[in-house]
DNA sequence: TGAACAAACCGTAACGGTTCAGAAGCCGAT
DNA sequence: ATCGGCTTCTGAACCGTTACGGTTTGTTCA
C-alpha cells in the first residue's frame, strides 16, 4: 500500500510537543501516563497528534530505550514446509502463539535462510527472548541464537548447559511403545524416520549414521528402540532403518515402499512420526496388506489424523509443548536455575498393531 | 535458560571502541562493512569482541538508526485456532512464511488480543509493513495497522483506499459454483457459514445479518449465492442460512445438524468453506442421508483432505496467496499507485454434487 | 620533490523515544 | 508567614547504533 505521506518528514515526539509549546516529556506521558498530566492538555496533545499524522511513540526508539522489544523470537528449521505442514509442529506453534497472546508479546518467526549459513536474521531480530524448536543441534542458526544475551528456551532438543528445555521424554515413550511391540511377539522390524541430519539422505541408515544423528529427538528414538530391542533379542544392526528428508504422506509411502521392498518378511513397521506412518499405511493398502493382520504399523505424535486412522502411536500435547515454552520463557525474569519440563506421553494402542502372523499363517493363512 | 551475565552492565560497541582504542565507527564498520578496515585490525575487534562477550551490534539500536525492522508484521484475527488449524489458514501463512525467508526478514505475528480492545500490540511492533489477513473490517486493530506509517496489504478484506490488497475473486468463484448447483437443479438449498461478525451467533442468520457481515469473505460468498439463487428464481429469505462462530467439523457438522432438524427438504448444503464440509459431509453420514444421491454437499478453499474425500468445491491458491502477499509487501517500496492481486480460483465438481432427487424419488426411492 | 589518490580510520550528529530528579504553582494546615 | 504536600510540567541524560563528511597516512608517478 501507499497511503500519502502527509508531511515530507514524518511527525515525532519532538515536533509534536514543538508545535504545541510543551516539553517531550508531556507528549511521552500523554501517551504512556495520563495520569501525569492534565486531562484537558492530553486531549490536546492527543487532537494535534491526530492533526499532524503522529502514529504514537516508534517503536523501534521506545524499545531502545526501555529495553523491551515487545516480542520473543522463534528459531524454525529452515524447512518450513515441515513447519507448516505436520499438525504436531503446527501444534507447538499455535501453543507458543497462544502463551504470546496471553502475555500481549509479539511471535517472531525467525527465517534460518537453508543452505548458506546466514545467521543474520537471528543477529538482525529484535526480541526479548527466543524459542528454538526442530532444528539440528549442529545448526548454526541455534549458535547464533545461544551467543545473544536474551533468555532461551529450547524444545525437542538435546540439553544444552545451563538453557531452559521443554520436551516430552521421548526415550520413555519410545521404549513403552517399543515394549508394546515386543510384547505382542515382534522381532522382525523396520523403520522409517524423519531426516537425521542435514544433509539429505533418502535411503537405509547405516548404524554410524543413527547414532550420530543431528536431530536430537531422531536419535533419542532410534536408539531407545535399538536398546529395547535388543534387550529383546533382536540384533539392532539388522533391523532396516529408511530415512527421509522431506516429511509428508508420500515420503511416508516411498519409505514403506522402499524398505518392503527389501525385507518383505518384517512384521512391523514402526514410523518416528505419524505423518509417516500415514503413508505406510496408504504403502500397505497399495499391497493388499491387511493392517493390522498382515502388518503391525506404529506411529508417533498423536495427530488428529492418526487418531482418526485408528494409528497406534505415542501422542504428546503438542499445543501444551509450545505452551509451556512461551510460558516459561516469558516467565523467564531473573530466574536463577534453567528449568527442564518434562511432558507427558500417553502409548495409544489403536487398531494397526496385533500380533505377528506365525510362518505358517503366512504361507497357508489363518 | 539464564546463563551467566559476564558483566553487570553489557558490553557496547562503545566499551569495545573504548578498550581497543579506535572509533564505534571502526568496530562499527568491522562487523557491518569489513572493506572499511584492514583485515588485521577487523580481526582484532571481532577477537576483543568475543573475549568481551559483546553479541555484536544490539537490533534495536541499529533499526532505530537505519529505519529498517527487518521483519513483518502479520495482523491475525483473534481466533487463533482458526488460524492454525485451518488448512487454507495456515497455506497463507506458510507462503508468507517462504515469501519472507526469501527476503530473510522476519515474520512478526501480532497478537490480536480478544475481548478487550487492546490495540497496544499493533503499536508496539517494530516492523517494517504489515499483512492483514482475516480480520472482521471494523477491527479495531485492522484500523490501528492502517494508522501506521508503513506499508500494508491486506487478504482477503475489503478494499481500503489505496492500500494493496491480495485476494481470490471470491464473487465470481462462488457465482460458478452457485451455477454448478443451479444448473444441477437445485432450488432449495441451504447454507453453512463461518462467523459473520465479532459477535457470537451459533444459528440461523437473518437476511440483515448477512448483508452487515464484517468478514468481508463471509460476506462477499453470501451475496454472490443470494444473486445467483435469486436470478435462478430462489426467493433467497427462504433460504436457511446457520452461522458457527467457531471454525472446525464438529462445528460444521452440528450447523448440518441444526439445518437438516429445521429444513429437512433442502437438496443441497453449500458451506462457505471446506472444514464446515467436512463436518457436514459426517452429519449426513449419520443421517444416513447418502451423498450426493440424498444430498448435495460442496465447500469452499480446496484443501487436501477435501480433495480426498472427493468434495465438490472451489479451490484457491492458498500458498500463493500468502506468497503474493509477502512479495507484493516486501516489493511495496516506493511504488505509487496501490495494486490489488487477484487469485485465479477453480471450481472442483468431484462426488459430492449431483441433481436432486425429485420428489417423487424421494418418497419412493429412485 | 611534490601532486594526486586510495586506503584506513575518526568525530559528530542524528535516530525517536523514556526516565528521573526537580521546578513552579497552588492549596490547606499550622 | 511558613511549611509541607500535591499536581503539573520541564530539562537533560541516556538507550546503542549508523550515516555522513571529513582527516590522516602511505603509495605512486610524473
Amino acid at each position: 500500500m501507499n497511503r500519502p505521506m502527509r508531511t515530507r518528514r514524518q511527525a515525532t515526539l519532538a515536533s509534536l510537543a514543538a508545535e504545541l509549546g510543551v516539553s517531550r516529556t508531556t507528549v511521552s506521558n500523554a501517551y504512556n501516563r495520563p495520569d501525569q498530566l492534565s486531562p484537558e492538555l492530553r486531549k490536546r496533545v492527543l487532537e494535534t497528534a491526530r492533526r499532524l499524522g503522529y502514529p504514537g511513540p516508534d517503536p523501534v526508539a521506545r524499545s531502545l530505550r526501555t529495553r523491551k522489544a515487545g516480542a520473543v523470537g522463534l528459531l524454525l528449521t529452515e524447512n518450513l514446509s515441515y513447519a507448516f505442514r505436520d499438525p504436531a509442529a503446527v501444534g507447538v506453534l499455535e501453543g507458543l502463539a497462544l502463551a504470546c497472546e496471553d502475555a500481549g508479546v509479539g511471535l517472531h518467526l525467525v527465517p534460518a535462510s537453508p543452505g548458506r549459513e546466514d545467521v543474520a536474521a537471528v543477529h538482525r531480530a529484535g526480541v526479548d527472548g527466543f524459542v528454538v524448536y526442530s532444528v539440528p543441534d549442529d545448526d548454526p542458526h541455534l549458535a547464533a541464537v545461544l551467543q545473544r544475551p536474551v533468555p532461551t528456551v529450547i524444545v525437542d532438543q538435546p540439553e544444552v548447559e545451563g538453557v531452559d528445555r521443554v520436551g516430552p521424554d521421548d526415550e520413555a515413550a519410545t521404549v513403552s511403545l517399543a515394549n508394546h511391540l515386543v510384547g505382542l511377539g515382534h522381532r522382525q522390524v523396520g523403520v522409517l524416520c524423519m531426516r537425521l541430519a542435514r544433509d539429505r539422505n533418502d535411503d537405509f541408515v547405516p548404524m554410524s549414521r543413527q547414532q550420530e544423528a543431528h536431530y536430537h529427538v531422531q536419535r533419542t528414538r532410534l536408539a531407545a528402540l535399538a536398546r529395547t530391542f535388543e534387550a529383546a533379542g533382536v540384533a539392532w544392526e539388522s533391523v532396516p532403518v529408511v530415512e527421509r528428508f522431506e516429511h509428508n504422506v508420500d515420503d511416508g509411502a516411498s519409505a514403506a515402499r522402499q524398505l518392503l521392498d527389501a525385507y518383505p518378511r518384517v512384521t512391523a513397521l514402526i514410523c518416528t512420526s505419524d505423518i509417516l506412518a500415514l503413508g505406510a499405511l496408504a504403502e500397505a493398502g497399495r499391497r493388499g496388506l491387511r493392517v493390522p493382520a498382515d502388518l503391525t504399523i506404529t506411529g508417533f505424535d498423536g495427530i488428529a489424523e492418526a487418531t482418526r486412522a485408528g494409528l497406534t502411536t505415542v501422542h504428546q500435547p503438542v499445543l501444551e509443548k509450545g505452551k509451556s515454552a512461551g510460558r516459561l520463557l516469558l516467565g523467564a525474569a531473573d530466574r536463577v536455575a534453567p528449568k527442564v519440563i518434562t511432558l507427558p506421553t500417553e502409548l495409544r494402542v489403536g487398531t494397526t498393531s496385533a500380533p505377528p502372523r506365525t510362518a505358517e499363517e503366512r504361507w497357508f493363512g489363518p
